[in-house]
DNA sequence: CTCTTAGTTGAATATTCAATCAAATCTATA
DNA sequence: TATAGATTTGATTGAATATTCAACTAAGAG
């Protein structure tokens, strides 16, 4: 059934490129994989490229259905939300299951440069990803703070889970991965304790550091606080 | 001068690394950006793998010079060192000198698995990172809560660097970089408040939120869903 | 059943790749 | 200056790679 076929290339390539980055698979580590020969691949896909492209789409759209709506069902509360989707994510990293742990972002920083459609995927990925948890986090209402960017938040959650992730294949071990969650968490909690403390911003003006910093190019969010 | 060569040939291979990530570059083209011939290359080092190992290892030997003391002397303020680290960072990340945005982490995820001594080179890398961060953290004394772990949040901070830095790389901008340094300011001025807020650890049992908060890095909550 | 199209096989192909190696050149020392 | 060792050159090698392609098989429609 050439459906069956198409999706275990899919899966298999998934799966490798996740492991070992793109051009770190060889096509025949995923026929192998897949159990299919060279010719079934270049029927359904126009090359290696076109390949990850596909698999990128795929986790696109997928995200809904595999991620996010899973984790909004897993949990009442928005801000466990967020959490929820973090163990979805975890458990791709564990056993490598497609819909989770999504190569969108390694493969975006392998082949931007060379197929600017894969940068333009992963991207749109990452926005509606950060999108529907920014959702989640305005239903939090008045938990977080007033002055809170909920946008930014949202995206920064996505960040630290690439960053965590990466670093836990390094390791080999989900326990990088752990402890970052760990920290994400914290950050919310002391964002729930500051939006509980005060009624204004925490990060009002008059609280700002004094130090001087010599570096170039101040990242543009501080200036808010 | 074969000193000169051999770091000629580590500088072009530790840009091209980065970039590309290292099966994404081809030895020759280490070649072409360090303007010398195979043999001199293979007279240094015994094989691409090896000349990644020897990347890492410069890497992290020069960590202290290129960005610990560097960040240390440009500002005062402990918490400002941080930043001042990121900012260091974010140069190489911008102009691809040595020095910054090392590609250790990017270069562990594709090589452990394959070449284990990679792996914990940068793992001592970011181990040596973190140590110094927590430094600084512990200098901040009362400025950050009493319960905060300072060993972990050292931690997160590479961590939020590589995601950050990956996502840049994908985007082929340093917006998302800067993006994730504002969430990450957010963070410290949150701590900040938070110790200013309550003589007593934040996470003390009179203000816990609804859900469990932890600072060890243990993920437990999701499991309650 | 026949015909057409989709899907599959797997050997072959051209290219790219990391690495080798003999010879030449350079450097430092006596 | 001669010599030994270090360094460099660059053509070559063999393996690995992504891909092609002719032939075959399977599936569906009439």
């Amino acid at each position: 059934m050439a459906r069956d076929t198409r999706d275990r290339i899919l899966d298999a390539a998934s799966r490798l490129f996740s492991e070992r980055g793109f051009d770190g698979t060889a096509v025949a580590e995923v026929l192998a994989l897949a159990g299919v020969r060279s010719g079934s691949l270049y029927h359904f896909f126009a090359g290696k490229e076109a390949l990850a492209e596909a698999v990128v789409a795929r986790c696109a759209d997928r995200l809904r259905e595999a991620l996010l709506d899973p984790a909004e069902a897993a949990a009442s509360d928005p801000l466990e939300r967020v959490f929820a989707l973090v163990g979805l994510w975890r458990r791709g990293l564990e056993n490598g299951a497609p819909g989770a742990a999504d190569p969108t972002g390694l493969l975006a920083a392998e082949l931007a440069a060379r197929r600017p459609t894969i940068g333009r995927l992963a991207e749109g990925y990452g926005a509606r990803l950060a999108t529907r948890v920014r959702g989640w986090l305005d239903a939090a209402g008045p938990r977080l703070p007033a002055g809170t960017d909920r946008g930014e938040l949202a995206g920064f959650v996505f960040t630290v889970l690439e960053g965590a992730t990466m670093q836990s294949r390094a390791a080999g071990s989900v326990e990088p991965f752990d402890r970052a969650v760990g920290q994400l968490r914290l950050l919310f909690s002391l964002l729930e304790g500051a939006a509980r403390a005060a009624p204004v911003p925490v990060t009002g003006k008059a609280e700002q550091p004094a130090a001087t910093v010599r570096t170039d190019g101040d990242p543009a969010g501080w200036r808010a606080w």
